[in-house]
DNA sequence: CCTTTACTTGGCTATTTCGCCAAGTAGTCT
DNA sequence: AGACTACTTGGCGAAATAGCCAAGTAAAGG
């Protein structure tokens, strides 16, 4: 692998990671509608509010949000049009994969003598 | 959050989350183009076998790739023809995200009184 | 059967991530 | 100024991930 896809990789990977988790799935989600607030976006996961404020600030630092200050509220915004489709894609997967089993299994399977 | 969304959210991040890593980012990208075996892929990533092994174990086990035994290499493919377009939108993020600063210092951007 | 090749699994440590609580900052309102 | 709302940040323990080495398994070939 050369130098230079290595270092594409990695930059990509960052910003997967931050789409990588439960919460920050659902904040994106949430955000494809339109702008949310901390408030607003706290209720929809149901954890702690400053749990949420550091999903927020992690999904912010890849690029993947945009957040505007008004008033006592920051409201945030989604900067990827794009995910929509991206997680049909991922929920086909969810759909149609079979029950996987371990490698192990899988010898088992292919290679077994009677 | 309806329970459901909950559900669906945690099975999307699975899937993400193993895609959330550069040597398995480079994987992907290489089974684009078709099957390899596990040691092409080594090559490719430059770690450990045993590191490459979980890596794919991982991948497969969340359905992103498949893998046919044939002799004593081991083939994988992906099962995934979706991921090329979802990586061109992050990439454009990678592309045009502004700096990003700390919300520290965007409190001071804004507030700040001359 | 013994060796070699190709791969997986176990076990371990080091690093990263997660989530809460507590404390701090920034506007708003009286 | 003081109180209140909306968020962010620091800090810390618990849990998950990553990577290597060593050991195990499976197929091929002498």
């Amino acid at each position: 692998m050369t130098r230079l896809s290595q270092e594409r990789s990695a930059r990509r990977a960052k910003v997967i990671k931050a789409l990588a988790h439960p919460s920050r799935l659902a904040i994106a989600e949430a955000l494809q509608e339109g702008e949310h607030c901390v408030q607003d976006l706290t209720k929809l996961v149901g954890a702690d509010i400053s749990t949420v404020s550091k999903h927020l600030t992690v999904m912010r630092s890849v690029g993947l949000l945009d957040m505007e200050k008004r008033g006592l509220k920051v409201f945030y915004t989604l900067r990827c049009a794009c995910l929509m489709s991206f997680f049909e894609c991922v929920d086909s997967l969810v759909r149609d994969s079979p029950k996987r089993t371990s490698a192990k299994a899988q010898r088992a399977k292919s290679g077994g003598r009677p």
